[in-house]
DNA sequence: TATTAACTACGAAAAAAATCGTAAATAAAT
DNA sequence: ATTTATTTACGATTTTTTTCGTAGTTAATA
């Protein structure tokens, strides 16, 4: 099963579903392997962590399984490298964890939070423009 | 002492300073409550902390206790309840944390990030206008 | 002055995350 | 058919963070 917040009604199923808990940051880490190329081996998503990172492979092996049984995760069994598939959406997590931010590091000013984010990373004109896309939208239906 | 990144010659400082390490969730809900009211006592941050949350004071004064240990508040003992100030600067370090979070959130996508802040939470006039005047500048030093 | 209240100091424990080693099973290679 | 390699299962340990109780000190109050 998938959560997709974005369906119809989707305040019933806000409501019944059992809530997920923030994913930690080596949970996270995990999920932006699978979001970025699809469900996965825990071998495949272990070889692109150590891109970057030290560590064990029992341990990934390890915070995958834990995150199946806490239901982020769900694990194909079929052949004997098992698969895992995010059952969380990439934006609706990165929504949550983007709202949790805002109030705890920039105390819920989400223009502070804009500012910075665009003030210290190269962002190309193109993304720019459609920023400024979005400005206008906003203002137009604002006020 | 203050650690104050944008000092001139702050390359220095940053390669001899002791590593400032990431503040956890619960050390920056008291920075925050520092950096918004001043030096405090951990009597007022325990008070301002209850308005949103349960805890024990013992448990505010602990962390504060070692925050100060590493380095990230500095406790003036002159009078009976003592004062803490943080010497970790409100910008700087968020610029740290939004840094770090932008990478493992969103994948270092700037301009994902600042689209799903602005899209959903209400942000008024006069700080789009900031924003886009920020863009504005942003364009015209790029290409 | 005696009692009460408000603090800090400090240790310990509980909770949450991350790490790792080893055994058992399965597949692949020789 | 053996041997070797890969994989999962699982328990145990370590590390980090949070929480709390208690003792001792200082200040305020009766």
């Amino acid at each position: 099963m998938q959560y997709n917040l974005k369906t119809p009604h989707n305040y019933i199923y806000l409501m019944t579903l059992p809530q997920i808990p923030k994913p930690t940051e080596s949970e996270l880490e995990i999920l932006q392997v699978l979001w970025q190329h699809g469900p996965s081996t825990v071998r495949f998503v272990h070889e692109e962590l150590s891109k970057t990172k030290e560590a064990g492979y029992t341990t990934t092996l390890k915070i995958m399984q834990l995150m199946t049984e806490k239901g982020m995760l769900e694990a194909d069994k079929s052949s004997r490298s098992h698969i895992f598939k995010p059952l969380l959406q990439e934006e609706d997590t990165q929504q949550q964890l983007l709202s949790r931010f805002l109030d705890t590091a920039f105390r819920g000013s989400a223009s502070k939070l804009v500012m910075q984010a665009l003030g210290n990373s190269r962002t190309s004109k193109e993304e720019l423009d459609e920023i400024r896309n979005l400005l206008d939208k906003l203002e137009g239906g604002n006020q």
